[in-house]
DNA sequence: CGCCATTTGTCCGTATGTATA
DNA sequence: TTATACATACGGACAAATGGC
């Protein structure tokens, strides 16, 4: 019928446009291209690869779904070096979760399994700037005016990408930022104040007393209890959200 | 200097190519298509969406990364609906590693951190049918020629590619699995004989005698302590590779 | 402000490679 | 083995966008 036999593995032959995307991808880490550098055109590449503009065109598709890189058009544009960030990420992870069908709540319980891991590896791993970074975090989250529901929400953002880096795990970094995205774009987006604010940040001062104090489990436990608050927040307020497929953005 | 000030954002002027990327999955989205399912060819696509067949191309090719769909060429060919497994995933999950620079113990910390977790939650959420399969895995297991090292590695794959999926995660199924295959695409293809055959096996019994019993924490001890003789194993052989930079397969 | 040079975005036509009945 | 139907890859052309002047 429609379905052929076997779906799996990928084809035999290499497509050249492949091969090119990997040759980019070597070129800019074997020159150590930061973000925001400037490649070559997309002429200039079909003559340094010597292929054709349309092979270089699909190859960069591929990278910029992946975030390695970022085409612009007119004048002075042209392809740069992408930041691969945790946001590019998401939306890449986005595409399998839909084609999976998978659920919105299964994202947050994601979450709520994941952060508190990164606040025991933080309060394993702390530095002498983890201190400064953590504090300042959080006396900026309590010098905010209470009414400010943006600054809120970029705050709580700011502390769990803080406590991702201090993990020093850039594989749990890269998941857990991307997790938050898909969270709070989905949801936080439309979110009305919680008139949580106090308590998350008292909740938030806890966990970041415990990674200060080096007490692992103790700051494992108490992310986790902040997590599972904001899990029943989620399911009082997006009963219907729930269930649903994660789609796009 | 050649890097632009800013390089953030997406581009302002959205593209035709990405526009028909997300009509395809739409499409895929809406009949319901399962992998391996075809899609109309290339040709049949440019007409419907009315665009040039180089557009359609392109739309093909982020999918294609994406393991959204598979495309063959020649007779009986043509664009099909991909699987979105592990494997895509992982590969897309690498092109991000690689240039955060993230190194290969980032992946096996990962890896011993993750893995208890769905054990963890395997043990919770056990059903009548899992006693089955991972009774019969292990009996599998058991029953190898312990000569046959392709067979015990298929073994080991299963077991742990088993509990990810009986932790009813979606996410952290595909997440655990994609490190999985990172891990032993590179590590274990490599590998020789560990002479660990009997030792593993024993603790995979352990483990599943912990989620069949419903005792999360014990599943969750144990899963930990077989990933760390793991992760011990593998920097006694891969000294060298630890602290490489994740790249390709 | 509009002009203008540069680069991508999109299209078409054609030739070649490839997999299957 | 051959014929067929498909993707793969090429080259050239024009439209659109961008940013400095």
């Amino acid at each position: 019928m429609t379905t052929s036999p076997i779906a799996t593995s990928r084809p035999r032959t290499v497509k050249l446009t492949e091969a090119v995307a990997r040759l980019i991808v070597d070129d800019i880490v074997r020159r150590d291209l930061p973000a925001g550098a400037a490649l070559p055109t997309e002429a200039d590449m079909a003559v340094q690869y010597d292929v054709s503009r349309a092979t270089v065109r699909e190859a960069l598709r591929i990278l910029e779904t992946n975030g390695l890189v970022l085409v612009r058009a007119g004048r002075y544009g042209g392809p740069q070096v992408g930041a691969a960030d945790p946001v590019a990420f998401g939306r890449s992870l986005t595409w399998f979760l839909q084609l999976r069908r998978t659920h919105f709540w299964e994202v947050l319980e994601a979450r709520v399994i994941v952060e508190p891991l990164m606040a025991s590896l933080a309060a394993q791993r702390r530095s002498p700037s983890t201190r400064e970074e953590l504090t300042a975090a959080v006396d900026a989250h309590r010098a905010l005016d209470p009414g400010d529901h943006a600054a809120y929400l970029a705050a709580t953002q700011d502390f769990h990408g803080l406590i991702a880096g201090i993990s020093g795990n850039g594989v749990l970094d890269l998941f857990g930022r991307a997790l938050k995205e898909i969270y709070t774009e989905r949801a936080i987006a439309e979110i009305r104040p919680a008139d949580r604010h106090q308590e998350v940040l008292e909740e938030h001062e806890r966990v970041v007393e415990a990674i200060l104090a080096g007490d692992a489990d103790l700051a494992e436990r108490t992310m986790r209890e902040h997590m599972q608050e904001l899990a029943k927040g989620f399911e009082r307020q997006y009963a219907t959200l729930k269930d649903e497929v994660v789609g796009w953005w």
